[in-house]
DNA sequence: TCCCGATAGATGCAAATGCATCTACATTGG
DNA sequence: CCAATGTAGATGCATTTGCATCTATCGGGA
């Protein structure tokens, strides 16, 4: 039963990862050079994008961190500039005197929704040839139990 | 027939891209905090990965950046670095007086099997408990496709 | 053949990033 | 209640990154 295609758990770990990075990689590219990121780096769009999904309208620097790959102090300059730009808000938290809230400014809100406009139109344009819908439900579902996966085992306590 | 669950082509594009792009964040999340590229950063070793399954050994810088997601410069100075490491050689391309070649030499091949016997090891230690072969599959023949079908498009000369 | 635009890669310089560390507040165990 | 340990975020500083630009070469057309 052993045979020449069969490959080991590892190696399909391995060729999936790499598989689904390079994807990131080429669609990240072709969206990062288009003419919705003038005004704003990705990085910073992703965090006006996350406030605004954000129910209460505040959210922890903190919880920010979690779904950006940037290091803590980056986060905490990316933000600074955002405040500096009059696109967020920064205010101490009530229940936590070590935290800081966030939110978005009527500035930034709507510098969100312009931008999330164009970005939303550029990603439909690279995904609707690409894949039925039925392909693109199977993949976000997909990539969403791989995060939950994620997200459930000891998270250790570096976040860099 | 128009449910109230029925999503636009455009939103579900969009929304598959997020869970895409955060399924990725939180995986590289992990796989960089992670003892296996302390002596090395994740974009240096995707190089001498790449390089390693290079079939000639010798690959053009020009090629090498499609790969990765950093501008041309950035890359030319990460190769500088690498160079002086000594873990790749240049040679100037011998039908293009322009490019330059690139390949590993024994100290980097031998470094990056090092790097990557360990990183595989943690990829697989995040993939097999999250989703089963045939999800893998599945998922890398998802993503396959989707980058299939972005390099069939016109590439734009624009390569940031 | 000789321009002229395009392409490959390098470089100056400003901006962004990460690591290490620091301060302030929180929480827990005695 | 207090000391000890942990956590949130800011900051100094060196490294990395990107944009704009530069040089050198290539390739196509008059």
């Amino acid at each position: 039963m052993a045979g020449k295609s069969a490959e080991s758990p590892v190696r399909l770990a391995a060729e999936t990862w790499e598989s689904l990075f390079r994807a990131q990689v080429a669609v990240m590219r072709k969206l990062q050079s288009g003419p919705a990121f003038r005004k704003l780096a990705v990085n910073e769009y992703d965090v006006l994008f996350t406030l605004s999904r954000c129910p209460s309208g505040w959210l922890r620097l903190n919880e920010l961190n979690d779904n950006v790959l940037l290091s803590q102090s980056s986060l905490s300059r990316l933000v600074e500039r955002l405040e500096k730009r009059g696109l967020v808000a920064r205010m101490p938290a009530p229940e936590d005197g070590r935290g800081v809230l966030l939110k978005l400014t009527d500035e930034g809100r709507e510098l969100q929704k312009e931008i999330g406009r164009e970005h939303v139109r550029d990603i439909s344009e690279l995904m609707v040839p690409a894949l039925t819908p039925a392909e693109q439900k199977e993949l976000m579902r997909l990539t969403a139990k791989l995060r939950s996966s994620l997200d459930q085992r000891q998270p250790r306590q570096d976040s860099r």
